[in-house]
DNA sequence: GTCATTGTCAACCGTCTGGTTGATAACGCT
DNA sequence: AGCGTTATCAACCAGACGGTTGACAATGAC
C-alpha cells in the first residue's frame, strides 16, 4: 500500500470536485434517497447518476444498503473529518506564518536603517 | 456566470485531489518558495511542477508575486475557509440527522410490542 | 551585448472522466 | 411464470488531466 490516507484524500477531494456530486451530498445530508430519486432533478440519465454515486461510495462519503431492489444511499460523514483536518492543519500553519511575518515586519520597521544585504534567508 | 462560488469550489477541490499538489500546499504552508525549489524533491520536470502551481493559482489557493525572474509562490489560505465551510455544513446536517435517527429508534424501542406492519416509513 | 538562470508556452501522448445508449440482473407483484 | 421497476454493467466517445520534450521570454551578471 502506498499510503491509505493519501488515496482516501485523493478520492474524497476528487469526488467533491464535481458540482453534481456536491449537490448529491447536499441532498443526502437532508435525507437518504434511492438512485432513482436522486436522478430526478438532473437532466441526466439514471446511469450517469449511478456512476456518480459509485464515485462517492468509493470515496467513502456514502454507503449503499441493499434493500430489495432499491439501494438507499446514505451519507457517511466520517471522511469529511479527514478532509477538514487536512485543510485546517495547513490553513492554521499558513496563518501563523502570516502573523510571524507581521512580527518580522514590525521588527524591520524598528531597525529601519539597516541596509546590509547579507541575510539570504 | 453560472455561479462563482460553485466554480471556485470545483477548482479548489479538484486542485487538492492531486497528491503532488497537496504536498506543494503542505510545503508552502511552512514557507514561500520558487518553482525551482518546489520542483526539487519530485522526480518530475520543472514544467510539470509549473503546471501544478498554475492549477493551485487558478484555484485561488496560491499567489505568485513577480520578483525579478523568480516568482515566489505564497499560500493563500482564504479559499480553505470556503471549503471547510461547505464540508462542515453538510457534515453537521448529517450528524444531526443521525442523532434524530437515534431518537426515533429509542421511541420504537419503547413501543416494542407493536407488531403491526402498516407503517411503511 | 552575451550568457546563464528561471520559468512559461506549445505540442504531443496515454489515461482518466463524465456523459451517452443498449443489454442485463435482481427483486416485487399478480 | 411473466411483467414492471430499479439499478448496474459494458462499450463507446469527446474532452480534461498529468506528464513529457523543445522552444522561447525575462531578468541579472559579466
Amino acid at each position: 500500500m502506498v499510503d491509505e490516507v493519501t488515496e482516501q484524500l485523493n478520492r474524497a477531494f476528487a469526488a467533491l470536485a464535481d458540482p453534481t456530486r456536491r449537490d448529491l451530498v447536499a441532498r443526502l445530508a437532508g435525507a437518504d434517497a434511492t438512485v432513482g430519486e436522486l436522478a430526478q432533478p438532473y437532466g441526466m440519465s439514471l446511469q450517469a447518476v449511478s456512476k456518480h454515486v459509485k464515485v462517492l461510495e468509493e470515496a467513502g462519503l456514502v454507503v449503499r444498503s441493499k434493500e430489495a431492489q432499491r439501494r438507499p444511499v446514505h451519507l457517511d460523514a466520517e471522511v469529511f473529518d479527514l478532509m477538514t483536518k487536512w485543510i485546517e492543519r495547513y490553513r492554521r500553519e499558513a496563518e501563523q506564518r502570516y502573523q510571524r511575518l507581521d512580527a518580522v515586519l514590525d521588527r524591520m520597521a524598528v531597525s529601519e536603517g539597516d541596509t546590509s544585504e547579507d541575510q539570504t534567508s
